[in-house]
DNA sequence: ATGTGTTCCTGTCCGC
DNA sequence: TGCGGACAGGAACACA
């Protein structure tokens, strides 16, 4: 899409999880995309009129690109699809469509140069993979809270982008008990936790991600980091951790599956 | 202030 | 093959 024009936008709904923003047919038909970037879990597509158009995926969301466009990122599927809420089409031939059977995506549009005060981005943590994320600043985020570490590394507020599935394979290879409270991690615990977070989402990343059902590639070909996991998903299966015996447990915490090690998990 | 439970919605899977 | 219930990658919101 970057560098091209949308000749024609197709809204086929009035909201997603919320409304979509004033009259937002008309701001996005005929606009430039200048660059698409992210931010944590959201899309950010600058226009080339000084707004950005904000998307999230939610859980079921996707991005799916037909029509004349040269091979690579062409989604090979019939056209159009249920759940295609929102459809681009572009001066290439691209047909791009936001599909989101769940609809607990969302899209927004916004001043560029106020796209850290907008109020889904203004109150996010630093970027994982960034230097601003490091063990002085955890443990400072973490220093005082009784909740669960986990409940504190899904607040997208202590850092940017982390969700269930990460969260908790983080906490394994860092061996944090996932329902330990945040204050309580010892120092030698908390500095495994800053390196585990960044290998992990590394690694996920170069395995082009995890699909459990809905996630794709940009290419449409499906992530693997799924085979990889040691805890998500894993109950009753034993701990990949050389040497340990323990089992994977699965308990939920705040209404989300946690899976974790009891033995190597301290 | 901080932590938990509920809520939005559709699709899939499992047991009967 | 149908039906009910559990569960799913997120995160704002209401409430204690």
């Amino acid at each position: 899409m970057a560098g091209h024009v949308i000749e024609r936008t197709e809204v086929n709904r009035p909201d997603l999880r919320w409304p979509f923003p004033e009259r937002m047919a008309e701001r996005l038909t005929g606009r430039r995309i200048e660059r698409l970037g992210r931010r944590s879990k959201y899309i950010l597509v600058d226009l080339d009129d000084g707004e950005t158009l904000i998307v999230h995926l939610g859980m079921s969301g996707r991005m799916l690109i037909s029509g004349a466009l040269p091979g690579r990122f062409h989604h090979d599927r019939p056209v159009p699809a249920k759940h295609d809420h929102v459809v681009f089409y572009m001066d290439n031939g691209a047909r791009v469509a936001f599909n989101d059977a769940r609809r607990f995506g969302s899209m927004d549009l916004t001043p560029t140069h106020k796209i850290d005060d907008h109020r889904l981005i203004a109150t996010l943590g630093p970027e994982p993979l960034s230097n601003a994320f490091d063990t002085r600043y955890l443990a400072e985020r973490l220093s005082g809270r009784h909740m669960p570490v986990k409940g504190a590394l899904l607040d997208q507020r202590t850092v940017a982008g982390l969700g269930n599935i990460y969260a908790c394979e983080t906490l394994h290879r860092a061996g944090i008990d996932p329902r330990r409270a945040a204050r309580r991690i010892a120092p030698a615990q908390l500095a495994k936790l800053v390196p585990a977070i960044r290998e992990v989402l590394r690694e996920a990343i170069a395995s082009g991600g995890s699909s459990l059902r809905d996630h794709r590639q940009a290419t449409g070909e499906l992530g693997y980091f799924q085979h990889s996991f040691a805890v998500y998903g894993r109950a009753g299966r034993s701990c990949p951790t050389p040497d340990c015996t323990g089992m994977i447990q699965r308990i939920v915490q705040s209404g989300r599956s946690t899976f974790f090690c009891s033995r190597c998990q301290r």
